[in-house]
DNA sequence: TTTCCGATGTACT
DNA sequence: GTACATCGGAAAA
């Protein structure tokens, strides 16, 4: 697996974000000279779904969730923060995978830049938010293509990977409700890698 | 530790 | 005007 087989690799990037979420855990996400290991989403899909900002058709906002998939679609929460997803619809079928949380990889230094206030390492990207702040970022990402090796932002597979899974055969994936919505409560489509200290909160239930 | 609440841009009623 | 895919500081316990 060379750098520039990225694209190739992640060809099944495409599809119903409900169903690639959990095969985005594991990978890296890359920006500039910092790297985060991506071990918590959540699936957002199109007119089918009432929570997703894609819901109710394309917006100034939200226009790159109706692009091609691979991109990154990036969009201020709360007027303060930054959220990531990762567009996995085809063109004009909006679907993507919002990243919540990652572990880091590397660049840490430059992480604890961004975010002085964490105290210990599993608060520079235990959320949405603060993945984005940790990673630097911002309006100027989106519609960034992630599958681009030049792309100031992109997704790699880690060094070990075999084939397009990013996890190890051992890992276990927790799955539960969604964080901060208040329609399709229901739809069971966080997707967290159990054990893991960099999970964001509420911290999902372990298995028994 | 848990709970509560303010900050504040974009989209919608 | 109200809701929102959040975060972190302060208060309560």
């Amino acid at each position: 697996m060379t750098p520039t087989d990225t694209r190739a690799a992640l060809g099944w990037l495409a599809g119903r974000s409900s169903d690639i979420a959990p095969r985005l855990l594991g990978l890296l996400l890359v920006s500039g000279d910092r790297v985060g290991r991506i071990v918590e989403v959540e699936a957002y899909e199109g007119a089918d779904d009432p929570a997703s900002h894609a819901y109710r058709g394309p917006t100034p906002r939200n226009g790159v969730m109706f692009g091609p998939h691979g991109h990154l679609y990036v969009y201020r929460s709360y007027g303060m923060h930054w959220c990531a997803n990762v567009v996995c619809g085809p063109a004009g079928e909006a679907s993507a995978v919002l990243l919540r949380a990652v572990e880091p990889v590397s660049g840490i230094e430059a992480m604890w830049a961004e975010r002085p206030r964490a105290r210990r390492e599993s608060d520079l990207g235990s959320g949405p938010g603060k993945l984005c702040a940790a990673l630097g970022i911002d309006a100027r990402h989106d519609g960034a293509d992630l599958l681009d090796r030049a792309s100031p932002v992109r997704l790699a597979l880690p060094a070990a990977a075999d084939g397009a899974a990013g996890l190890p055969d051992t890992a276990v994936v927790l799955t539960g409700p969604r964080v901060g919505i208040t329609r399709a409560v229901e739809r069971p489509w966080r997707f967290a890698l159990a054990g893991n200290a960099h999970v964001s909160r509420p911290r999902p239930p372990s298995l028994a």
